[in-house]
RNA sequence: GACCCCGUAGCUCAACUGGAUAGAGCAACAGCCUUCUAAGCUGUAGGUUGCGCGUUCGAUUCGCGCCGGGGUCACCA
């Protein structure tokens, strides 16, 4: 549609020697009276031409030849918008195209098969997954579907840390706890982590274990809490994002980055770019030279590498891997260590325009109208487990994905538990079930021989006239240019907004015309209507990772 | 104090990257099932897009300054 007129358009542009001094686009105008697409080209020429744009959009349309069979009207509007209305027929014959592409409807091109690397959750194995996680998973698994079903070669990774400080913590909190099952006195550390999973898990080393670990040194006792835990959380970790439907291509462990000598070498090439430095027997990077507004610490006096030298190491190995873009979905608290990892990518030779960092804001839990405070170290936090127990996993994902990423999210627990029937989820579902129920009924009245694209050959669409049909049609056309909106834009809200657009629009047809009714060949054009609709749920719902349900 | 995100209907949020008359869902009110799923549809009401300047044909969108909420500012990750 786009490419059609922009053709035309040029053209006539070209006959009035207007060519190449603006950029001509199209747009969809907001209200439907404004026909289907509209252009602003005159508003922009007039500056250059010294013309009246009404004037300007005049001589465009003189210029301007149509089939009027594709487009049934031309006109100039307000300050001197152009606005093209196209047939009916040329809607509605682009039902069958719908049909024929079928579940791949919606698929594009664009990407080129660029190797593209979608690195989220990342969240090493302390603790179970919160909602927060829950949120990053439902964002950077999309993200990654929609960047595949824009052509490019997505590797799903995960990038996790079973050394340092934290997992230490964890190794003498659990060990503590399972002290405890024999001598309740036994000492827990001040800031160890007071989770009830902490406790579970020490209920299962004794019973993998028996009293075996109070025997051992105490290093070796927390050598052995450390995997035991680290294996039971990461069993936990994958097994909720199982839930969620979310699998990951690669688990990346920082601890290869030391063994291989990865943190070494940039050390040494660092040193070599003479933006390394000593100082207090800390390794400083020169981040002033880099654009930022202080030096950084990336070993400290103990030795110990701080966050921000793996992290850029990491990146390194990324582009070195051969991914030549690179989408990092971080949360809020992570935004300060960003503009580091960039800009030592960068002094390492590697363009950081190749890197995409999506932030999201954080999910506030509402429960009877109150505010659920988390913290990891406090005993109360919901996690992702509990919080898909409640609503059930389609839920989660759907509402995690229905904000735009850089805003707050608010997730009222009970309104998603005890009203589930008024989640914009079910809705969309009910849609899709409601399409598959009324197939059935067409190929029991003999309307059609199966509930899919296979009998429907030689339908005439074009006696689709009505304006619930129509607007449907035009809808559904829109899915390919949404996903590529959603996906170029890192947005996955604006395709559950558009699905639950595509829903109002099918239950309103629904609500106004028959399905199968006695006129055969109008009854087979809306069974292919219905199909293309269900398509376009189906297909949506698969890259927002939810189920579209044949009842409900 | 510095930097980042947010501020839109009573509530939760959209708005195709600068377009024309700012839209949905809850909640409220009034209607619609003898018929393919009423988990649905139709209508009413609800707004100075936090406030003020500026940029231009045109601003919820871009810039500056305030106000309010959240976040980050380690030799923690």
């Amino acid at each position: 549609m786009k490419k059609y007129l922009s053709r035309k358009v040029t053209a006539a542009l070209e006959a009035l020697h207007y060519e190449g001094r603006v950029k001509l686009t199209f747009e969809k105008p907001r209200v439907e009276s404004h026909g289907d697409l509209t252009t602003n080209v005159a508003m922009l020429l007039a500056k250059t031409a010294g013309k009246n744009p009404r004037l300007l959009a005049q001589e465009i349309i003189g210029a301007l030849e149509l089939e009027p069979d594709l487009v049934s009207g031309v006109e100039i509007a307000g300050p001197g918008f152009i606005n093209f209305k196209f047939t009916d027929r040329f809607f509605n014959r682009q039902i069958g195209e719908i049909l024929s592409r079928g579940r791949e409807f919606g698929r594009l091109d664009i990407g080129g098969g660029k190797k593209t690397q979608v690195e989220f959750v990342s969240a090493n194995p302390t603790g179970p997954l919160s909602v927060g996680h829950g949120r990053q998973a439902a964002i950077g698994d999309t993200i990654a579907t929609l960047l595949q079903w824009t052509g490019h070669d997505v590797t799903r990774e995960y990038y996790y840390n079973n050394a340092g400080r934290q997992m230490r913590m964890l190794a003498e909190s659990t060990y503590a706890r399972y002290r405890q099952l024999f001598d309740p006195a036994y000492p827990f550390p001040e800031d160890g982590y007071q989770g009830e999973y902490i406790k579970e898990i020490a209920e299962r080393v004794k019973s993998e274990q028996g009293e075996a670990l109070c025997a051992l040194e105490k290093e070796q006792a927390l050598e052995l809490c450390k995997s035991l835990a680290e294996g039971a959380l990461f069993e936990s970790i994958k097994n909720v994002l199982e839930r969620m439907g979310v699998r990951f291509d690669v688990f990346y462990n920082e601890d290869s980055l030391y063994t291989s000598g990865k943190i070494k070498e940039v050390v040494d090439e660092f040193r070599k770019l003479g933006l390394a430095y000593d100082n207090e027997g800390a390794v400083w990077l020169k981040t002033t030279e880099l654009g930022q507004e202080k030096d950084r610490v990336i070993i400290k006096s103990t030795g110990e590498p701080t966050y921000r030298l793996p992290d850029i190491a990491y990146h390194r190995e990324k582009f070195r891997r051969g991914f030549e873009l690179i989408v990092d979905i971080f949360g809020a608290d992570h935004i300060a260590t960003i503009p580091d990892v960039l800009a030592g990518v960068k002094a390492l030779g590697y363009d950081p325009e190749n890197v995409k960092v999506v932030i999201h804001q954080f999910v506030t839990l509402l429960r009877e109208g109150e505010q659920v405070k988390m913290s990891k170290r406090a005993a109360n936090f919901v996690t992702l487990d509990e919080l898909i127990d409640w609503v059930g996993p389609d839920a989660v994902r759907f509402f995690f994905l229905m904000r735009s990423i850089s805003s707050h999210l608010e997730f009222d627990i009970d309104l998603a538990k005890e009203q589930s029937e008024k989640n914009p989820v079910y809705y969309v579902q009910y849609a899709h079930a409601r399409i598959a129920s009324i197939l059935r009924f067409a190929v029991t009245e003999g309307v059609t021989e199966s509930a899919d694209a296979s009998g429907l050959q030689g339908v005439d669409f074009g006696l689709l006239k009505e304006a619930s049909e129509i607007a449907l049609v035009k809808l559904l056309l829109e899915f390919p240019a949404t996903v590529e909106s959603a996906c170029m834009g890192f947005e996955p809200q604006r395709l559950t907004t558009y699905l639950h657009d595509v829903a109002t629009s099918f239950h309103k047809f629904y609500h106004d015309h028959r399905v199968v009714i006695p006129e055969r060949e109008l009854s087979r054009a809306r069974v292919g209507l219905c199909l293309a609709s269900k398509l376009v749920l189906a297909n949506g719902c698969m890259v927002l990772g939810i189920t579209a349900p044949e009842s409900m």
